[in-house]
DNA sequence: CTTAGCACTCTCTCTACCCAAGTGCTAGAT
DNA sequence: ATCTAGCACTTGGGTAGAGAGAGTGCTAAG
């Protein structure tokens, strides 16, 4: 058995199949790639391929399907990521650079990522976890009134109003705004609670209720600026490119809306050596992504996630192509704000 | 010919198909529901219930189903809105209570509106063109970054950090800040840029350029307030209900993530004397949701809107109940707060 | 190890056909 | 004037069978 070739069969399979979205056959195969051999013998590599478990053939008569195991060999081994054009990279640039707000700069990036791959792209807030404080802030708005605002060094910013049990005049918001400023400064967002609850002896008795109110405020815009979000664009290309079986994007929408099981997700993704992890249907290990692969990366400092959703059957390197040039446009523009 | 049965006939159409989801044809009518007379007598209300453009039937020998026409007449004539059993009032009520931010109230709603209709829910934020500024805030991060905040009455808030072209010490912000809020507080959102900008004659010539600066952003903020949001929840009702011609569904999805088609159509809808309006296939005047009806209606202070999206046969008085429900609590939660 | 040939197995498509549902119309009943 | 009963007619959907096409696995020879 020729080992070399058995792979480019499988190579050639993965192709045919993303690109005319059925069963491929051994004949068809001869006759759309140079492989020097006749159908015959490609039949034995594919018997061997499908005792390997990377293709299967959906009935007797039919040709045959890349597994998930079989597309994890072809992106693992046989996937070049296959660069850009300039006129995308160029379009990537324009697009990017007219943002100003870090909402506007994720929410842009995605409409680009999809747009580029038609598919539904994601992308994730910068992580606070392991962000720190950069600012925080105390506005007296009404005598029982106070805005709270918490910036951290990866840009985003938290505010939340909150309603006093007592009057407090701006003197003493002052003196409890710098007490709670120097507490948290420079420190992880994740600490903001317990570095807030720690400066409480350190304050005039009288002081006390009202601060403790204030702190539990910052407590919470910490907990919730922790709180991990996903941004999406392009979900209507689900309903199109999966025309065929639809009753599997039901599913995907309520994955992208829940979150919480793409979050798990992306975060357990590692890139590999080419700066892309790769999830491949079941290895999803959600079963309302059974169907659906995802490609992503990090971005920024923090490493927060960016990526797109298909099916299996996608063009996996220009997929994972674009994310990984998106990506890094993203990090680079962040990085410069 | 009788006049009020005709509409009855109408009325048994409308909710048949809307529960059986195929045409209704004469037999059936009569046998479901007691209306007294023959098949022959409902076939001839039929036939003039067809010329009249209310009901079409698909081909020759299949049921009748109703028009947009004829749901509009259905919604307009013979729909009651049937109140919400008190479970659902309970659910909403315990559900709506937990929430703090405007996000999180506006999040909630919508998936609250969308589990109780089983379909697509959509949510306006809160429109700034009428709001008026409640507060203006500049603090100083650094010598050269200043963190804008805008707070309008409607209960937005909106922030950015502006980086300045020279340093600005902490006394000159808080003059220039003191003076930006005593030319925007209680005026409209909508003329920030302009008041802010009539401020600058007032004050000293080498604070010009740096408080031009800021009034820009300032300016930018309150654009960007102003522009309309939509928050949604629940597509991925759209794929099941839709389960047969999933066409359709595609550029719906599309109209959701553009959010301009829908933004106009939600402020074109003006509710009736039941507190709900209703856009009925091709009335949405939007190609992309020609078999879509939106139920919706305005809720808070400056009537922004509220509802659901389906399919043109959905069940109307169950909708229009819920999402009138739906507003009134958040109205009395917002007024609250 | 590769190739050619061949029998075999399925799926898909097309046709013919019938059935059920529904309609419109006419003539009679109320 | 309406309503009803009956009936002929239309049509989509479902079923069954035939055939074509595609693809496979296996065997025997190069």
């Amino acid at each position: 058995m020729n080992e070399p070739r058995k792979l480019e069969v499988l190579r050639a399979i993965v192709e045919d199949y993303v690109h005319y979205r059925e069963p491929v056959g051994s004949k068809a195969l001869v006759e759309r790639h140079r492989l020097g051999v006749s159908s015959a013998t490609i039949r034995n590599d594919m018997a061997a391929l499908e005792d390997e478990g990377l293709i299967v053939a959906p009935h007797t008569s039919a040709g045959r399907v890349p597994t998930d195991k079989g597309y994890r060999v072809f992106v693992d081994q046989l996937a070049a990521v296959r660069p850009l054009s300039s006129a995308e990279k160029h379009a990537i640039q324009s697009l990017l650079e007219g943002a100003d707000d870090l909402d506007d700069v994720l929410e842009r990036t995605v409409r680009l990522l999809s747009h580029l791959t038609n598919q539904v792209a994601v992308v994730q807030y910068p992580q606070l976890g392991r962000a720190r404080v950069r600012h925080v802030e105390a506005v007296g708005l009404a005598p029982r009134q106070v805005l709270l605002v918490l910036i951290a060094d990866s840009g985003t910013v938290e505010q939340r109003v909150v309603t006093l049990g007592e009057d407090l005049d701006h003197d003493r918001l002052a003196v409890l705004r710098q007490s709670f400023l120097a507490a948290t400064a420079g420190k992880p967002v994740s600490q903001v609670g317990a570095n807030v609850a720690a400066t409480m002896d350190s304050l005039l008795p009288e002081d006390r209720p009202v601060a403790a109110e204030l702190a539990a405020g910052l407590a919470a815009l910490a907990a919730a600026s922790r709180e991990e979000r996903i941004v999406t664009a392009g979900t209507a290309y689900l309903a199109r490119s999966n025309s065929d079986f639809l009753l599997s994007i039901s599913p995907v929408l309520e994955a992208l809306e829940e979150q919480v099981v793409l979050l798990r997700l992306l975060s357990e993704m590692a890139s590999d050596a080419r700066g892309v992890a790769v999830a491949i249907g079941h290895e999803t290990a959600a079963d309302s992504l059974a169907e659906t692969s995802v490609v992503a990366t990090g971005y920024g400092r923090d490493d927060a996630k960016i990526g797109i959703l298909g099916p299996t059957r996608m063009d996996y390197p220009a997929t994972m192509a674009a994310v990984r040039a998106v990506a890094r446009y993203l990090s680079k523009i962040l990085a410069g704000s």
